[in-house]
DNA sequence: AATGAATGAGCCTTCATTCAT
DNA sequence: AATGAATGAAGGCTCATTCAT
């Protein structure tokens, strides 16, 4: 019997690896090679596993989308009021993880692939649509107008991510200030 | 009167058929002989007169952040309040030329490579501080925290054009006015 | 009774999968992948009992012309006469089977082949004059030359063969009538 | 001013050299780089003037087969009878050039690839056709069945070329002379 | 007996770039 | 001013083959 079993490793290795590369070299300019190089095996393997390089990249940002849902889900979980659901969608979406050089790449190649590949689009409405759900249904007892509150405080926090993923002014805790602070207004804070 | 010399001319017309093509191709993905036949000439003759194909990009993203900027001075110069200066800046960024496909491609591949390429990064730090000195000076009459409100307006008009640009639910008009709504709720609609 | 090794079962159902494929994909450019799936094992057991790639491919060429020659002996054997034993040979050539895709494609490519492969060529020249002794035997009691007669009879059986096998005009049927002609005219039918 | 006009040279290097390589091997598997390197020129250029791999040798093919024609008009513009016209036919089949070892593998592979390749297909089909209209034509005067015979005539120069090609016993020599006296045959040589 | 795992070698193709004219 | 000609470098992908289990 052989070896069994090295699917899954070997896949996550690459998933790994390719977003580390990404990361390292600053752009999605990464050749299959590298990517398996530096996950430990030979492109011809990572062929085999993925079929090609549009997938593994393709896994590469579910990965990352993954990952970011795995947040979202931790915070709201510890989230005990309306307000603090909000807070905690804001808290997960300026994480240091969030900032990684390597998930900074890849979220803005999302999009700049977004208009090309249909699957990269329909993952990112995924996304949007989903951070709107959230956002909805913790502004909704706190809000009269949830839904357009919460279309307001999404894009609120994908334009704040940009600004501080450029790596400009703008800090990850400067962003996430003012996304609070948004939320202040929208909710109605009369301190 | 001096005959006018071709450079000027062939710059030009690189830089055009530059953004169409990648409008055409939907991709960052165009050859420089793609570009160049557009443009009717070699491509040799595109690197004569451009030096390389980095060269001929970033010629191409300065085209389009300047357009953006005649359109916005224009606005401005038309605005009469100060609140007609806020919704004239939120205007300009929301016009039908915005959504042109290739100044979207463009668009978003200006973020996805402000990561790696430290002029294209200058050069979106350039429009966002832009953005943000003219959505202070316009707030300043009418809000206590121009500069905080003028950073949250700014962030929220980039994370709506993404969504607009992305093409799902959100359309250009529902982008503006939910920018301009947000406009109401930072200077107290009651003016 | 011993139990029978697998070895002689495998081998077999690769050989069967080796023209299946082939005909299937209507070139000999098939894997050794595809054709171990076929046969429902896999490839390193195909490696295992072959050797090669070559070596199956060779079994697979021997296998088509021993499935001929059973074809030319069972034609053979139920022919009375001398003529009936031409005939036989003429319609041994051009069955049913002989024009399965896989077949013709095998028998092509063994043409092809035979220019590089000395085994291949040795395996066509044996058929070549396998047949020759068949046909001149057959004509020996019928014509005055009957060497010069099967020279010819024989490559004409191959033209038409070719020609039928390209799927031009010339179907199967009108193949061997033009054979059985030309018999007509060697050995003079006065009808 | 570049050098100009090279198209047409290149062109014909690679179809000559492609011929060449395949002659050299043996084989129809060599590579663009092969083909390019006896050529003279980079497989970049190979592929610049041809566009892909498979285009080359289509070129190539036709090349053949445009060869053999040329001999064939040249010889039928010779012939002063209908017999002269029909043995020149056989002759122009036969030729020294015809048995390049380079032309028996291109001519051979032809047959394997008709199964698959659909321009393979018609452009060998076109051979046939045409040699058939020839041997009608010059059959005509001679023979009370023109077109049956010519089928046959046509079957057994190609299946006289085969045996011929494969170099066993059959030299060119004799299977001309089989051909002529198939001729002699049909058209009923009483001597 | 059998197979998943793994790879090295190689091929086709693309493209930015240079150069001679 | 302009371009056809030409290439080196590299990338994605395939596949026969080997090996440990």
């Amino acid at each position: 019997m052989p070896k069994l079993g090295m699917e899954p490793i070997r896949r996550d290795a690459l998933v790994r690896a390719t977003i580390a590369e990404i990361g390292a070299a600053g752009t999605l300019d990464v050749t299959v090679s590298q990517i398996a190089r530096r996950a430990g095996m030979s492109s011809a393997l990572a062929h085999h596993y993925f079929g090609g390089k549009d997938q593994i990249f393709f896994a590469a940002m579910r990965h990352i989308l993954r990952g970011f849902r795995q947040e979202v889900v931790t915070a709201l979980r510890a989230a005990r009021t309306p307000r603090g659901r909000a807070e905690a969608l804001i808290d997960a979406s300026f994480t240091a993880s969030s900032f990684d050089p390597a998930t900074i790449v890849a979220w803005m190649t999302l999009y700049a692939q977004a208009a090309t590949n249909r699957e990269t689009n329909r993952l990112l409405r995924l996304y949007q649509m989903r951070l709107h759900g959230n956002l909805r249904h913790a502004l909704r007892p706190l809000s009269a107008t949830p839904d357009a509150d919460a279309a307001m405080l999404g894009a609120l926090i994908d334009g704040l991510y940009l600004r501080a993923a450029l790596g400009g002014g703008t800090t990850a805790e400067a962003a996430k200030a003012t996304a609070l602070r948004a939320l202040d207004h929208l909710i109605g804070v009369r301190s």
